[in-house]
DNA sequence: TATAACAGTATTTTT
DNA sequence: TACTGTTATA
């Protein structure tokens, strides 16, 4: 066994790395499991070990494949290998899973039958077809519903089962199951006669497509010679399937004439060298097939696997990782793991119970401020929830708080209805086979071209075969009345103009994505239209439309080659995570999903209740606890010094309010631990300390009693609606400077100068201590009599001087 | 065909 | 609450 290289690990490439990460770096082997615990410095390991690949001539740098959980990951570690080698590194191909077989699968397409330019479902996307299939079947009415559908068929595809093998497993006596079945075949069909994957798709079909073609597999398996994988705990059997593949030797037979590198005595590919690293209490996605026995039974998998344990933690102080291992001790049938830090105590974490959401937001936005004040930047802190309902309120609070935020995830730009339109259309032009978009976009604008025109057009094209498309150009023939067939001619002919412009088989002259689409949007007069309504509504869906345009101007500059083609794959493709940019002075807010991989100084910890914290829905799931328990520890360990855990008396939602219990998983924490501002304890106790905003009204001076708990108890506040509508989105969040235009109520006329006396509609009255800001951001300091000091953004503070 | 008004209902996490 | 789907009406 040779475990050490010819030519030596440059050393600055393991200088400063600790005993185990060293290890890690250097070992050479067929296979190495690295358990990494939280903060043990994995993307280091992880960048030096590729970084010392190349540098000892171990490896080519198109011989390493590395797979990371985002896309934004994939360029951080692009960017490090490149800063170890002191110059950028070509050929290596460092991306998502979904990224990696959409690429593989562009290039083998036409060998299975397949178009170049096949479209990708999104989630909604595939709802939406399937929503189609589950009507016309009238599935609902047996008690399948579209989401069950997309889950089981979802499911079914991360097991790699096609309809027929879930035709051979099912039980025949269930009739759901065999109405699941026939759904599946034929959202299978039309997904390929729409020439079109899902999400799920990309990965299954690789393995298909690999499985099929051993000759295919074999070009792979020859070029990836040093495989790794980030996260290995969230990948899901297709996933793990995937890795076999490409780490099975090609056999004689299947390699291809020109191979270069060094083949077995028997003429066969070598396996790839494979590194996985991951983190089992890190598995939060087993609710989307992720199966932890992939990292827990690596051994098995790769019999003379070595496997090290990073435990030393640099990221947190020793009184968050005592809380995090507490925590996940509760977690049994794990394997032992215990966090340690040369870094010190640390401060207390900090506990507080609100007595409603507002008054847990209020305290957020508090503190974010005494931190701010204490030297810790905005970007350097983070808001995590658990779901992602609970920004309305953190939104509302920390805008009229003045806190500078961005809301990663949540209600993502591409998921917007006008920009899933225009969207559609380029689907359209790229893949004109594919009936889901056109038919998306038939009526959108508004034509005349309604359910029963698209129904006549699709019944004739069944009827003479042909595509949907081709049935539009003929629609002359469907004998409809004039305007409508006016307006199916007009539709046609912007889009086939669109995609004579596109053509990537023009080599001269071909228009940019961005000029195609500025173009097909003028010509269909979509953003006019919106313009033309003076909804305030329609105009943020005018600048939406517009922003997207501006996204696809930045797509041609970064890629100057890149075609139609690449720019959707880019756009299906987006992760939550990806849009994080770290300059951008302002406090992130995310769900405790998109928080894995990232760290924070000051961490919030929001809604750690019952029912929310382990939410309901987990309860009944096999498992469910200790992934929520994952969840949180998940969540603890991303911050570096400060962390903050909160929850509130009462929640509203849905319209109604109700009581919420503090989270099983707070009592894990050893009381020594938390310094509570205010505990469940006192909140509920009489003698306890006054609610910090009054805004809970009715239940906290003297009142008592939970009659009042009603939703119309914020009555006076804004609500929400005004502000909401007015945002307007930058891609993927919304960003705190755009969202303070028009809002319901405008203060920013309001001149205050330090010592006025001022009234405020929660806090009461106060004295003004200082403004600072310009214009519409101008920010009062105002000390109230009866809740302290507090900053509040002028324009939408429901202050009044008196 | 488009729109407004109404009723009913589902509520997690995401590539 | 907020979104979807249905129904009545223009």
């Amino acid at each position: 066994m040779t475990f050490f290289s010819p030519t030596a690990i440059p050393a600055d490439l393991v200088e400063g790395l600790n005993p185990p990460q060293r290890a890690a770096v250097e070992y050479r082997g067929d296979a190495l499991l690295i358990i990494a615990g939280a903060g043990s410095g994995k993307t280091r390991v992880l960048t030096h070990r590729i970084a010392s690949l190349i540098a000892t001539r171990e490896a080519w740098p198109s011989q390493i494949l590395a797979i990371t959980f985002t896309n934004k990951a994939a360029a951080e570690m692009r960017e490090r290998v490149g800063h170890l080698l002191g110059e950028a590194v070509e050929g290596m191909w460092i991306s998502t899973f979904h990224s990696a077989c959409v690429r593989i699968l562009r290039r083998e397409a036409e060998k299975f039958g397949y178009t170049q330019g096949f479209t990708i479902y999104d989630s909604a996307d595939s709802k939406a077809l399937l929503k189609r299939i589950v009507k016309a079947l009238e599935a609902e009415s047996m008690g399948v519903t579209v989401s069950t559908a997309q889950n089981r068929i979802s499911a079914l595809k991360n097991e790699l089962i096609d309809p027929d093998g879930f035709a051979r497993q099912v039980d025949s006596t269930n009739p759901r199951d065999q109405l699941i079945l026939e759904i599946y075949r034929q959202y299978q069909r039309q997904l390929e006669r729409n020439k079109a994957f899902d999400f799920d798709d990309l990965i299954a079909q690789t393995v298909w497509l690999f499985r099929a073609f051993p000759e295919i597999a074999a070009l792979y398996q020859r070029r990836f010679r040093h495989i790794l994988v980030d996260e290995y705990q969230d990948t899901n059997h297709a996933q793990y399937a995937l890795i076999r593949e490409l780490t099975r030797g090609a056999e004689p037979q299947h390699v291809p004439a020109d191979t270069r590198i060094p083949l077995a005595a028997d003429g066969s590919i070598p396996p790839a060298s494979l590194t996985v690293v991951g983190d089992s209490d890190q598995s939060i996605y087993a609710f989307r097939g992720a199966d932890i026995r992939n990292i827990t039974e690596f051994e098995k998998d790769f019999p003379g696997a070595e496997t090290i344990l990073l435990e030393q933690n640099y990221r947190s102080t020793q009184h968050i990782l005592d809380a995090a291992n507490a925590v996940i001790g509760n977690n049994f049938d794990r394997r032992p793991k215990n966090l340690w830090t040369a870094a010190g105590e640390g401060a207390k974490i900090v506990g507080y119970t609100g007595y409603s959401a507002h008054d847990e937001a209020q305290f957020v936005a508090d503190e974010i401020h005494k931190l701010r004040d204490g030297g810790i930047s905005f970007n350097d802190m983070a808001v995590f929830y658990r779901t992602n309902a609970q920004t309305r309120t953190l939104e509302e609070i920390l805008i009229r708080s003045a806190v500078p935020y961005r809301l990663i995830g949540g209600t993502k730009f591409y998921e917007r209805a006008e920009v899933k339109d225009i969207v559609a259309y380029l689907m359209t032009i790229a893949n004109p086979a594919d009936e889901l978009s056109v038919r998306r976009i038939i009526n959108s604008p508004k034509r005349g071209i309604g359910p029963t025109t698209e129904t006549a057009i699709s019944i004739f094209a069944q009827d003479n075969d042909i595509t949907y498309r081709e049935a539009m150009g003929r629609a002359k023939e469907l004998g409809l009345g004039p305007k409508v067939t006016n307006a199916i001619g007009d539709l046609e002919h912007i889009l086939a103009e669109a995609e004579e412009s596109i053509d990537p088989s023009r080599n001269t002259g071909a228009v940019s994505v961005s000029d195609m689409l500025a173009k097909l949007v003028q010509r269909v007069g979509y953003v006019e239209k919106l313009r033309a309504t003076g909804n305030p509504q329609d105009d943020a869906r005018a600048e939406n439309v517009e922003e997207l345009i501006n996204v696809a101007k930045e797509f041609d500059k970064q890629h100057p080659d890149g075609t139609l083609v690449d720019f959707l794959t880019e756009v299906a493709l987006v992760a939550a995570a990806d849009d994080l940019d770290d300059e951008s002075g302002a406090v992130s807010l995310m769900t405790l999903h998109t928080a894995k991989g990232l760290e924070y100084d000051a961490v919030f910890i929001t809604g750690v209740e019952e029912e929310l914290l382990p939410h309901r829905m987990s309860a009944d799931e096999p498992g469910g606890l200790a992934e929520e328990r994952r969840l949180f520890y998940v969540g603890i360990t991303r911050a570096r010094k400060v962390l903050h855990l909160s929850l509130a008396m009462t929640r509203t939602q849905y319209g109604e309010s109700s009581v919420a219990m503090p989270s099983r998983f707070l009592q894990e924490i050893p009381d020594a631990l938390i310094a509570w501002r205010q505990s469940p304890g006192m909140a509920t106790s009489r003698g306890g300390e006054r609610p910090r905003a009054l805004n809970a009204t009715g239940f906290g001076a003297g009142s008592g009693g939970r009659r009042a708990v009603g939703s119309r108890s914020y009555g006076e506040m804004p609500r929400g609606e005004g502000l909401k509508s007015e945002f307007k989105p930058t891609r993927g969040n919304r960003q705190f400077d755009n969202q303070i235009t028009g809002a319901v109520k405008d203060n920013s006329d309001l001149v205050l100068e330090i010592g006025d006396r001022v009234k405020h509609t929660d806090f009461g009255e106060g004295t003004v201590r200082n403004v600072t800001g310009l214009a519409k951001k101008r920010i009062a300091e105002v000390e109230f009599d009866d809740v302290g000091r507090k900053k509040l953004l002028i324009k939408v503070a429901p202050l009044e001087k008196l």
